[in-house]
DNA sequence: TGTACATCAGTGAACGCGCGTTCACTGATGTAC
DNA sequence: TGTACATCAGTGAACGCGCGTTCACTGATGTAC
């Protein structure tokens, strides 16, 4: 996607740096839960910058939420290929990445959608298709894992099924969460992983 | 639930409203969607008197989700007494009025871990916990619906399943939304329902 | 190579505005005698 | 039954405060000649 690979100019740096920070903000804190100013401050600039950079604080959030979504994926992709490697199944890891404990404590750096799916059909359009956007990637994420071997529906479903696993289990907490998400892991892999 | 089975006095009359109108507030807009002023509007004060009612706008939210929950949940009911008088079993019905479009579309009368989930956990601790007893809440219909025919944990996962998926298809919209629930509905009847 | 000027990225003060909260006050309802 | 007073629910103006946004300005970098 970076189509000037040479040294990127000042500019653009501190952009990314503010993309960068902005993207864990609304994971961690939510669409509403972060102003502009801290995000500035956080990225090591001052507010009063930020329109050089950005038509609107939600030109920032949407630009934001496909970083988070790429970043997320990218390392979620990581660890797919490096586990692999020990011969496991990719869904398997897809599920077990997905429903780990790490994941219910690292919202920060998370999946986007389990972090702000109920909060993105109130956006501004802008805002609510790239949300939408950001779960078609997550379904075809899973759909990649499944390898053609299942119907198209099973995708959808176990993006829905995880997605819903992490959200409640980070409302319930440590122990009620984390046998929460035990019991999905188990419950999607007996039904889907051919070994 | 009701304590004063007489009369409620205009007080608690007005009270009862507030709530009732925050109650669907929160699961139109969010938490943060909706202000003190617009929900004394809504329910035909002024916003000054709020504060002989509640000591500050969290504890309003608190006693709102809690309100949402048991209010869609008494709904949720009806729906399963009425359905099951017709010979369908109670997995399914639960399944089908979750996953319909009618809720699809009616988040402000619908269930508020659907609504809310991705915020609970960045709330106040004492609004966090109402969001967990909902969690709860929501689990045990499973389970009753499941007439303890299988595991425990089953319940977890078809709860997560509904949650997710219907927020996804929230997100995704009449088209692709529908066709989620679809094939969500699909799924957990094939898997769970014993006829 | 050196000077003059233009451009660029960022600064920090200031602006409206909306929100949660407080408070003195009003009009209606209930109680004492 | 009627009058005087207390209580109660609600009103509406006002308060701080934080936030998104604007803007005149600064210091550094790049360009022209």
């Amino acid at each position: 996607m970076d189509l000037s690979p040479s040294t990127p100019s000042k500019k653009e740096l501190s952009h990314q740096r503010i993309v960068e920070v902005a993207s864990r903000a609304i994971r961690r804190a939510g669409y509403d839960g972060v102003g502009v100013a801290d995000i500035m401050k956080e990225a090591g600039l001052t507010h009063g910058g930020f329109y050089a950079h950005f038509d609107s604080r939600a030109a920032l959030l949407a630009e934001a939420l496909g970083h988070a979504g790429r970043a997320s994926g990218a390392s979620f992709a990581e660890h797919v290929q490096a586990r692999r490697a020990a011969g496991e199944t990719a869904l398997r890891v897809v599920i077990e990445t997905y429903l780990s404990e790490a994941h219910r404590v690292g919202a920060e750096l998370g999946c986007p959608v389990a972090a702000l799916s109920s909060e993105m059909p109130r956006q501004a359009p802008a805002l609510q298709e790239a949300g939408a956007e950001r779960v078609r990637a997550l379904v075809a994420t899973v759909r990649q894992a499944l390898d053609g071997e299942t119907a198209d529906d099973d995708a959808q479903v176990i993006a829905a099924t995880m997605v819903g696993a992490l959200q409640l289990a980070r409302v319930l907490g440590p122990e009620s969460g984390g046998e929460l998400l035990a019991a999905t892991r188990a419950s999607l892999l007996a039904r889907y992983e051919r070994s």
